[in-house]
DNA sequence: ACCCCGATCGTA
DNA sequence: ACGATCGGGGTT
């Protein structure tokens, strides 16, 4: 029986957290899938991270504790959903970026955007506590699948980290 | 108050 | 390669 990821999963460094996040169960309602592709943003040295320039409205989620959602408005159309890392005080977050969804019906959803619209994920569903949250959570899974580690997508300044972690096909 | 541009996606 | 679409955040 799968355990849901507790605080101290979260509670730890992007760079392990991030790409062990592969193949975890992410539930939301009643759908459910398996975690195919993050990415990591990590405090106020990397220039793509939200809180690269300090604490703002927006971002306040991803200086708080751990086990965290933090969904973000972007592009004028687009959601994105994030799990927060890091000590409390140090802002870091995992965005999830594709999920091979199981149930209700298995669809390959690829891509941050795609993923918040079919789950219908809003802004309601930002700052949302993973640890204690009946709506949304991630289960523990035996998969640890291989990936590979490439640059990040769509971002302008950072290029040269290889925080993007994708399950390998 | 204003303006620029973004952790995207679908179409060309 | 590019347009749609609009909120956030830095700047005036």
């Amino acid at each position: 029986m799968a355990e849901r990821l507790s605080r101290d999963f979260f509670n730890r460094s992007t760079l392990l957290v991030a790409p062990e996040l592969l193949g975890k169960i992410m539930v939301f309602g009643s759908m459910a899938g398996v975690i195919t592709e993050t990415e990591a943003y990590i405090g106020q040295n990397d220039p793509a991270c939200h809180a690269a320039r300090g604490k703002t409205p927006r971002n306040a989620v991803m200086f708080g504790p751990a086990g965290f959602s933090y969904v973000y408005f972007i592009y004028g159309m687009y959601y994105c959903l994030n799990f927060v890392t890091e000590d409390e005080g140090f802002p870091g977050a995992v965005l999830i970026r594709g999920l091979m969804l199981i149930e209700p019906s298995p669809l390959h959803l690829n891509g941050p955007g795609k993923l918040c619209r079919h789950l219908r994920i809003t802004r309601d569903h930002n700052a949302i506590d993973l640890i204690e949250s009946n709506l949304l959570y991630v289960k523990d899974s035996p998969l640890a699948p291989p990936y590979e580690a490439t640059p990040r997508i769509g971002i302008s300044r950072g290029q040269e980290k290889l925080w993007r972690f994708m399950v390998k096909k």
